[in-house]
DNA sequence: AATCATGTTTGATCTAGGTTAAGTATAGGC
DNA sequence: GCCTATACTTAACCTAGATCAAACATGATT
């Protein structure tokens, strides 16, 4: 089995990465020495997910984080009636599975590419031994974790206080850099992830996603082609 | 006004309690020397709430976090709309606000006190400069931040993909050791916070909470007394 | 070009839970 | 002990959003 993936994707041209390069551009690992660099690059594994591949699965032990490197993945946790609901969208850059390491608990949410990815893996004892060397390593995780848990809560007052249009818009103008548009020159987004993966990940079902858009589209507030807006 | 709050409270007899003595006993706090506990007590001050007082609200600035002595805290965001969420319910022992003392940003939930409630307020710089000296503490730290993360994904689970009564269910059992109750005997649980208190916790109106506990008990799955169950 | 799978839209209908309103405990405060 | 405030319950009704079902696009495959 392990083969059989191994030559699946031996056969596409994978782009080749600078593994300490890349690490050394999240904010978690910045201002590293080299040599930190290295013993984390040590520790870490490259994963390649073809498009709806699992990269863990609720229940399987944590081992380490993951990062991607290109693609992206959802994060989302599976009802005991087989429903699926998607908790996060991991794009280049970011991260998943840190506060795992830290607690001795498997798997709450499952990982699944949404298109080829390629992430990276990095062991726990890896993460733990430097967290001892470096403080300022401690500090960074604990900032990213803080952002992490605050964007959660965000989430949550999202979903129990706020109407759907306006989850809809809040996530249309999540990374808009404010100022943005102010000029009156219109804003693009793009929809990558699916329209149903995003309608899942705002807690609502595709038909109510797309009568929103049609809404807002109607109200003049937006224009719809295909996956950008 | 705050003197006139001095007075007040100067009336009421006010447990006295062992700073370091309490803080030892928090898990954060554990395995510390007796001179890292002093050095953190010097960070602390008494910060004492009586019932439906606010000890902080959305926007302010966050110079440390609190724990909760004696009495409870319910942590909440109020929509545009003026309509309340209860986010978390913190008792003695837990804290809140850590997360927020690694980002620069201001509360987004206030804190109000459910009963006559005294915290500590541990400042800010005392834990950073203790992070910097002991990688103990980093660890732990990151461990209780991890375990608020986990506990919030699973809120949002539950939020998101669970029932009324599935989620009044999971309240009820929430911290039941396991185990307990397989000889038939009953478990109680008390509802120490107020019925609307638990119901805007659990995201469901008052009225809705009531109802479920009432078919509960009419399917004969519990018995409730006032404030016990 | 025709076929099929996957993703998106649209419309008709249904329902969990919210809203409103009118009760009934319960507990402090005097 | 009585009174007022707060907490809780019950019932009738109502809506946001879900579900079901049937088109309609889009793009990849043969």
């Amino acid at each position: 089995m392990p083969d059989a993936e191994q030559t699946r994707h031996a056969r596409k041209q994978r782009p080749q990465i600078r593994v300490q390069a890349f690490l050394a551009n999240l904010p978690m690992f910045s201002e590293m020495s080299a040599e930190e660099l290295d013993r984390i690059a040590a520790g870490t594994l490259p994963v390649y997910a073809d498009k709806g591949e699992h990269v863990c699965r609720t229940g399987d032990p944590c081992t380490g984080f993951h990062v991607v490197v290109y693609g992206q993945v959802k994060l989302g946790f599976t009802s005991p009636q087989g429903i699926e609901k998607v908790v996060e969208i991991i794009r280049p850059g970011q991260s998943f599975g840190e506060a795992l390491m830290f607690i001795d608990k498997p798997y709450i949410v499952f990982a699944q590419a949404l298109a080829d990815t390629m992430l990276l893996h990095v062991a726990k004892h890896a993460v733990v031994e430097e967290l001892g060397r470096d403080p300022g390593f401690a500090r960074r995780m604990l900032a990213g974790l803080s952002r992490r848990l605050h964007g959660l809560v965000r989430d949550v007052e999202a979903y129990t206080l706020r109407s759907g249009s306006e989850r809809v818009i809040g996530y249309l103008l999540r990374d808009v850099p404010d100022g943005a548009g102010a000029d009156g020159r219109p804003i693009e987004v793009n929809l990558s992830p699916g329209k149903s993966v995003i309608a899942s990940r705002l807690n609502m079902t595709p038909e109510h996603f797309s009568r929103i858009l049609h809404d807002l589209a109607a109200g003049g507030l937006i224009e719809v082609d295909g996956r950008t807006i």
